[in-house]
DNA sequence: TGAGCACGTATTGTATACAATGTAAAGATA
DNA sequence: TATCTTTACATTGTATACAATACGTGCTCA
């Protein structure tokens, strides 16, 4: 007999739902998340929300300043330029790893992955798409099975949709993006240094789309740039 | 240790120092951490313990299980291998960053470290020599002005700590570190290449001398073993 | 008019009470 | 005696009450 327990939501569950909200830019950076507003949105105490919370701020996702709350993060320039160096150093080597161990099981798996991210982007999805683009990237790092820069990675990817929805040059160009499906070629022959070359250019594909040159003018307040 | 209340405790506060102890091995693998037991020494409620406890798991310092609380990680070898592994991809290029930013007052800084090193060595305080070790190589990723991957770094560091905790062959002999000291020389003379190179070889030095061969015998429980 | 101040409200920070769960010791049964 | 229950206790999980802080609004005074 099924007994519906009626589980109460775990702060897992608030974290997933609003890490998936930022990565497809329906929570813009800047956006303020009110405790009880969110532990409404829920149903549970305040308790839980700011365990998810404060989980989301050490992956970087959000900023929690003292008596202030919690608002989704907005990455500066030199940041943005750091989590990108930082990809640049890890995901390379794991895509070479990845194509030592990749199985055909896995190919099917990175192959459905690319087919729903079409999908999205035919459906005009582009926050969908983007957050699908980051879980293939993660992928890359499971079949490499490399717990802990799978998590380094997850954090990076996720500041990564960040810096994207700050920085990124053309919203409305829509990247086709075959390179996935090339690395996804390189690892079913289990060449790793292929995929190590795709990741890299990849990642400075991504890289040379952000509008990351700094402006002329220090972000001076309103009154001090009408100061004489 | 400062008994003064003027200020309640925060969350930070308490992180800070039983990373500190974690690292100096005063805190060893696999020890439990009561919430109200800390929470007496530190003389706040257990909410504030409950923050900094989640807060270094998140770090990977300790381990929570529900229900059953925190205690310090005891990282498997497969852990231990990609601590290494993450480190060898992140700290050589950081190297030859920093040497190319390095100032006067940066050699006098890491200067002091290794003099700090020494003297805790020769005082035999193993513990806080590794954990001085430990900031060393933190302090070059602060000198590379890379403040994203010193996040990674410090997560990996005190995984390092655990991980040579487990794994470290010979307790007793001393590890003569001139390696930092040629590193500094490397820095100091804003050579990169050598830096890179140096540092590379010094990661490796400590994978080496840690015992990460597989056990013959699996994990099997004391009754399973004596049964015939 | 505009800057500064005071106060009320909104929001976060912390402690504590209670519920849920796990653990270990004592007792029961074969 | 060995195994399984029962039960009491220790510990963590969650909600809530209250304290501290920040923010906006209206006021005063120059």
């Amino acid at each position: 007999m099924q007994i519906t327990k009626l589980k109460t939501v775990t702060a897992e569950q608030i974290v997933a739902q609003l890490s998936d909200a930022v990565h497809e830019h329906r929570l813009k950076p800047g956006v303020k998340l009110r405790e009880d507003e969110v532990s409404e949105v829920f149903g549970v105490s305040r308790t839980i929300v700011r365990q998810a919370l404060r989980n989301m701020a050490f992956g970087g996702l959000l900023t929690i300043e003292k008596n202030r709350g919690a608002s989704v993060s907005k990455p500066t320039m030199k940041e943005a330029h750091e989590v990108f160096q930082a990809r640049a150093l890890l995901e390379p080597s794991t895509a070479r790893a990845a194509a030592e161990r990749t199985t055909p099981a896995d190919i099917v798996k990175l192959q459905r992955h690319i087919k729903e991210e079409h999908e999205a982007l035919d459906q005009g999805q582009l926050g969908l798409a983007l957050k699908l683009s980051g879980d293939f990237h993660l992928e890359i790092a499971r079949i490499a099975d490399q717990q802990t820069i799978e998590h380094f990675l997850k954090q990076l990817i996720s500041r990564s949709s960040l810096v994207i929805a700050l920085y990124w040059k053309r919203r409305n160009a829509i990247c086709e993006n075959n390179t996935h499906h090339t690395l996804v070629e390189a690892l079913r022959n289990n060449d790793g240094s292929t995929a190590e070359d795709l990741m890299t250019g990849h990642l400075l594909d991504i890289y040379s789309q952000l509008d990351l040159r700094e402006h002329e003018g220090k972000p001076v307040s309103l009154k001090d740039a009408l100061r004489r």
